[in-house]
DNA sequence: AGCACGCCGACT
DNA sequence: GTCGGCGTGCTC
């Protein structure tokens, strides 16, 4: 009987987006099922390309049929995985191949190089071919394609390759590259038996091998040792390792190890306290959803402080104990060294953490745990949710408000929403954590869509932080121009004095938001993207924080050469420079990406801080979340409003959220702590119920706008986003795509066609965007329509290659 | 996407 | 006659 295999294809087209079947020889047959990942020939001239097995048959439509070439051992994924691959491509409207890469490690998949090695000089040879022949023999006889393409620039060497390999001057090779692989370890073993060591020594004593001498004896007394480690231990090298081992006084073996990213001394503790009264209630609803073993999803709304992680590790503990897996979610920036520890000191050596701060091989080895069965926890950021586990028991989301739930590259998919279909597939719990819930979640909550579990009492029963807020703009009606107002002043005075931390929070980075000359007004824009470049002090350097391109300081206006530029708005190295010559006897540090870009420095700054050396940290986003200071007092807000102005339903929400978290920082220990926030819109809801931690109030009053306005979670939003070298083409394209899904809005409910118009932000690396925004009912219902629409515009030559990028419910509309 | 094939003009 | 550039169409 013939067998034949469904092949995802590892090429990013849209015209390869489909599965292409292969025969499976039969030495491959017990290996291939589904999952597996294999390498195949591919197209015309059947280079060898990478691709995953998602079905198995024995009937092909295809009329001719090639065999696929290996098979790796063990599979990626399994079939419960492949139901939600299919889904997702459904639901998100992306390629098979850009769920896959997302869904198993990064690192793992297999790279083909193609090499071209010299077979036969007797060949008459075009001057071209010479010199490609010529730097092949100059790269000992074999070089790889992109080696050799950089050398020949801009010249198109492949045909010439082809013409000399038909010849039979060349040969064509693939060489397989695997980014990762398993780490293996030389184990060294004594090859003789005990009784016979001491002689052995006394042997290379007399031969005087004096370091092979000292390696026998070491090995004489250690039960399991590395190669690496026995050449430490012993002061030897390598070749002293080798010479033993061709007396044959040793033997080698080679182990699989898995990379290990955590210190040794983290031994479990496996200390459970006592829970209040309010978590015991919360925790005995969620072990009765778990005994049920259906689908339940609950909101758990805990104020910070209130002890929701004791309610999770309670719920793991359950699930791991009825033999089940679990998955814990947390948003990246908030996945900080004291909540793993905290995670690894209860339940030890059966967690796997999995987030985009670990090596490739880090990664790759967490990843093989689980799949492995070695782990039955998972502690990660968002793509923690493709676990590959397969018998989940409990998926928890923490700060499930969070916007980088929200995938932003394809595949763009919704991490609740995933999250939600493999809690069905596995008929488990589900639980979503914040204490400032997602309105939709709450939404649904109150609807009674899902339960609703609540902790309304901080544990040591610290008060809320108060809050001032102070208006801006009568601080300037008084001449203040500074970007401290007076009540902040006194309040940082007042901390430093009594030795008390304050963290200032400001939502942007740089120096100054804008440079503009005073003269004629010209404003420094970022060449490729129309954004206006944000100025850096250290290095005297204006960057586009969207792109990452930089140049020097205009020292005179480019356009009328005025000398004179000014400098607007604050960004986080303003406010620390404004600090350090108020305040010049305080210690400051400033914590944003300009200063958490290396490895680890995130972590170094926050231990620095936490250590109390410093008096006042600087910083971003990134110091708002998930942070625990027990000494900080005081808060202040610079800014309020950067959030509120920015054109998106949701940025009443964001600013609330923020300033919630924000304020929240303050006092989390015994000392009381307090909160300023700055603004120049003191009326604004998000910031008078925050100001207020009233989170119900400011509920009631976004839910009741997000109906008048027909906005989320009474709508779906799609956007459309067309982008292009050329502005006329892009709107033209744009303009055709709206014109072929005019058809949806009588078919779908209520539906609105918003656009085309130029995006928020008109050009980005150099390539201009429109937008079309569709409000409707189901944006589900609507895929089908949105695929057909583009197909049609790609059936336009013109239209070709714009980029038309299809986002459900996106997080930013620039 | 990446490659082959095929058509055509340039150059020896 | 090659050589090499570019448009077209397909990938089990």
């Amino acid at each position: 009987m013939k067998l034949i295999a469904r092949i995802i294809v590892n090429s990013a087209s849209k015209h390869t987006d489909r599965f292409f079947d292969y025969l499976i020889p039969e030495t491959l047959q017990d290996k291939v099922t589904i999952g597996t990942r294999v390498l195949v020939p591919f197209g015309n001239g059947n280079r060898q390309m990478e691709g995953y097995v998602i079905g198995i048959s024995e009937h092909s439509q295809a009329k001719k049929l090639k065999s696929i070439i290996s098979a790796e051992e063990m599979p990626v994924f399994d079939e419960k995985m492949l139901e939600l691959i299919e889904w997702m491509r459904e639901k998100y409207i992306c390629t098979y191949i850009d769920i896959i890469k997302t869904v198993i490690p990064s690192g793992t998949t297999v790279r083909n190089e193609e090499w071209y090695v010299l077979a036969n000089e007797d060949v008459s040879l075009t001057p071209k071919e010479k010199k490609i022949s010529d730097e092949i023999k100059n790269q000992n006889g074999a070089c790889e394609i992109n080696v050799l393409m950089q050398f020949f620039e801009d010249e198109n060497i492949k045909p010439v390759l082809k013409r000399m390999c038909d010849k039979g001057v060349l040969k064509k090779e693939y060489r397989d590259v695997k980014n990762v692989k398993d780490k293996v370890v030389r184990i060294v073993r004594p090859a003789i038996e005990p009784e016979d060591m001491n002689e052995t020594i006394d042997m290379l004593m007399k031969n005087r091998a004096y370091a092979q001498a000292k390696v026998m004896e070491a090995l004489s007394h250690i039960d399991i040792v590395s190669a690496a480690d026995l050449m430490t231990i012993t002061q030897t090298n390598h070749n002293t390792i080798l010479a033993l081992k061709k007396r044959g006084l040793i033997e080698f073996e080679n182990v699989t190890v898995l990379r290990s990213h955590r210190k040794p001394n983290e031994i479990p503790k496996s200390f459970f306290p006592v829970l209040t009264m309010e978590q015991e209630y919360v925790s005995k609803k969620i072990r009765e959803a778990l005994c049920t073993n259906e689908f339940n999803e609950f909101l758990l709304h805990g104020v910070t402080g209130s002890g929701k992680t004791e309610v999770f590790m309670n719920a793991i503990k359950a699930v791991t104990d009825a033999g089940k897996q679990a998955i814990v979610l947390v948003p990246e920036i908030s996945l900080t060294p004291q909540m793993l520890e905290n995670f690894i000191s209860r339940f030890g050596e059966s967690v796997a953490v999995y987030h985009s701060g670990l090596s490739m091989g880090e990664r790759y080895d967490e990843w093989k745990k689980m799949r492995d069965a070695k782990a039955n926890i998972v502690i990660g950021a968002r793509s923690a949710v493709f676990a590959p586990f397969d018998n989940v028991g409990i998926i928890i989301m923490d700060e499930e408000h969070e916007a980088t739930y929200k995938s932003e590259i394809p595949p763009r998919y919704d991490t609740k929403e995933v999250a939600r279909y493999r809690a069905k597939q596995n008929n488990c719990t589900m639980i979503l954590a914040s204490a400032t819930p997602d309105v939709g979640t709450f939404y649904r909550a109150q609807n009674k869509e899902i339960g609703y579990l609540e902790l309304k009492t901080r544990i040591n029963k610290n008060p809320i932080p108060e809050v001032k807020i102070v208006d801006m703009r009568q601080e300037l009606a008084s001449g203040n121009k500074s970007i401290f107002s007076r009540t902040l002043m006194d309040e940082i005075g007042k901390n430093i004095e009594k030795h008390e931390q304050t963290i200032l929070f400001l939502n942007r980075r740089g120096f100054s938001t804008f440079v503009s000359c005073r003269n004629c007004g010209y404003v420094a824009v970022c060449p490729e993207c129309n954004i206006s470049l944000t100025y850096h002090k250290y290095n005297n350097t204006l960057k586009c924080h969207y792109c990452g391109y930089e140049r020097s300081n205009y020292n005179q206006c480019p356009r009328c050469k005025s000398k004179y530029i000014r400098y607007f708005g604050g960004g986080t190295q303003k406010v620390e420079e404004e600090v350090k010559k108020l305040f010049p006897s305080a210690s400051t540090i400033r914590m944003d990406v300009d200063t958490t870009s290396k490895q680890n420095s995130h972590e170094k700054l926050l231990k620095e801080f936490s250590e109390k050396k410093i008096d006042i940290l600087v910083g971003t986003q990134m110091v708002a979340k998930g942070l625990d200071f027990p000494d900080v007092t005081l808060v202040g807000v610079i800014s309020a409003d950067t959030m509120l102005n920015i054109d998106d339903f949701r940025s009443s929400e964001r600013t609330f959220d923020l300033l919630e978290q924000v304020t929240g920082r303050a006092g989390r220990a015994k000392k009381k702590g307090r909160s300023v926030i700055q603004t120049y819109s003191p009326e604004h809801n998000a910031v008078v119920f925050a100001s207020k931690h009233d989170y119900m109030g400011f509920y009631n009053n976004e839910i009741a706008l997000r109906k008048v306005m027909w906005y989320p979670p009474y709508c779906d939003m799609v956007s459309i986003l067309f982008s292009g070298p050329f502005e006329a083409t892009v709107a033209q394209c744009s303009r055709y795509y709206a014109k072929n899904i005019l058809n949806i809005k009588k078919k779908y409910g209520r539906i609105q066609i918003l656009g085309p118009v130029p995006a928020a932000i008109t050009k980005i690396k150099n390539k201009f965007r429109w937008r079309i925004l569709i409000k409707c009912e189901n944006a589900d219902l609507l895929a089908e329509s949105l695929i057909t629409a583009r197909e049609e515009c790609f059936k336009n030559k013109n239209f070709e290659k714009i980029s038309i990028v299809i986002d459900k419910n996106p997080n930013n509309m620039y």
